[in-house]
DNA sequence: CCTAAATGCAACACCCGAGTCTCACTTCTG
DNA sequence: CAGAAGTGAGACTCGGGTGTTGCATTTAGG
């Protein structure tokens, strides 16, 4: 049974393509979440055409781009052990993952307010183990907030400013960007949700 | 000199229709800031046409609609006295007043993105007063958050977060809801700038 | 009540983005 | 190298939103 890659190897260079379409894709949309396929494409070094050629509409571009995203964040749960290292630990090791993803949250949401399709663009089983991180965080102590999904909330609403700071913003300090942007972040959201301060 | 009123009184019911029409639209754009005029001619009764001749185009509707923002935003400043109040009972106050304001903040900082012409929507005068009130803040000991624009940042995305919170939220208590929400707003700022919430 | 102003309605031109197609040309890949 | 697959460029349709105009009708207000 050879029968999953049918007949078709897909050429490299296109498969290529559709590489550089999602990173031309993920640098436009974070910048302005309506741009057309022919700024995309632009962006890209390819004609437009070519874009509908590995996507049949702009919506599968961006399932495709939300999949990408989900994996990412689950890789990024897995890898922090959310159900069972400390939770203060999980937050802070999920929150560095995260901070590496490059990818505009703002995008996120404005495109999930725009196509009133109820764009599941979290899969439910990050939001679910998100959310058990927050209950873990209030059950330890280390927030006050009740409601998981309202920490969720606030957390993804600081990531977006953390995310839209500047390089050289004076709020990361000298260091490594990603860690300062990692501290900030954290203890933003800590303090936000009734913690204390680690430090 | 009653060249202030030239020969046009404007008839008073146009007038009426001006103020549905930016209801409407407030309605409307919350809602999805993309929305057609059309979407916003039928909220608010009228024919399209009408919205046309009320405002010479899109932009000029959105324009009012800023400024009217604005001033509510400045009245709310100065009844809250943020330059001579302490500054903990000032951000109550002006708080209170900005939550009473139902303009979705989503609905601004989509605009703002998608309008890449550096829309100032907040004009500078709020955002220097209200610059001014996290730097009272932080002087008084009540936060620890350096630059005052981070502060700000924080603040409106959190309320963009408060403001979206369906009206019977857990996190809101059970209580009068303009007050829960004002509360919630105040704690959440403080603790994500690094301040001791008050209770 | 009578006029001027404002509106509703319908048609129109215009622009822009999505999506499709063709054809000549380039680039993989066996 | 030869054929297949992929691309670029351009023209085209289609849908939807903006902005404009003309005309009949309604409404405000002296």
């Amino acid at each position: 049974m050879s029968a999953s890659t049918p007949p078709r190897p897909v050429r490299a260079d296109a498969e290529r393509n559709v590489t550089r379409i999602l990173e031309a894709a993920k640098t436009v949309l974070a910048d302005d979440p309506t741009a057309s396929l022919e700024r995309i494409a632009d962006e890209a070094g390819l004609a437009r055409a070519t874009v509908h050629r590995r996507f049949a509409s702009r919506k599968a571009l961006l399932d495709t781009l939300f999949a990408q995203l989900n994996e990412q964040y689950l890789r990024a749960l897995n890898e922090a052990r959310v159900e069972t290292a400390p939770p203060l630990v999980a937050l802070h090791r999920v929150t560095e993952f995260v901070i590496e993803v490059k990818f505009s949250h703002r995008l996120i949401v404005d495109l999930v307010n725009r196509t009133q399709t109820g764009h599941a663009f979290l899969s439910d089983e990050v939001v679910a183990r998100a959310e058990l991180l927050f209950s873990r965080l209030r059950d330890a102590g280390a927030i006050t907030a009740e409601s998981p999904s309202w920490c969720l909330r606030i957390y993804l609403a600081v990531l977006d400013e953390v995310h839209q700071l500047p390089a050289g913003a004076p709020e990361l300090g000298a260091g490594d960007d990603a860690a300062a942007r990692t501290e900030l972040q954290v203890s933003t959201v800590l303090g936000a949700l009734g913690g204390v301060r680690p430090q």
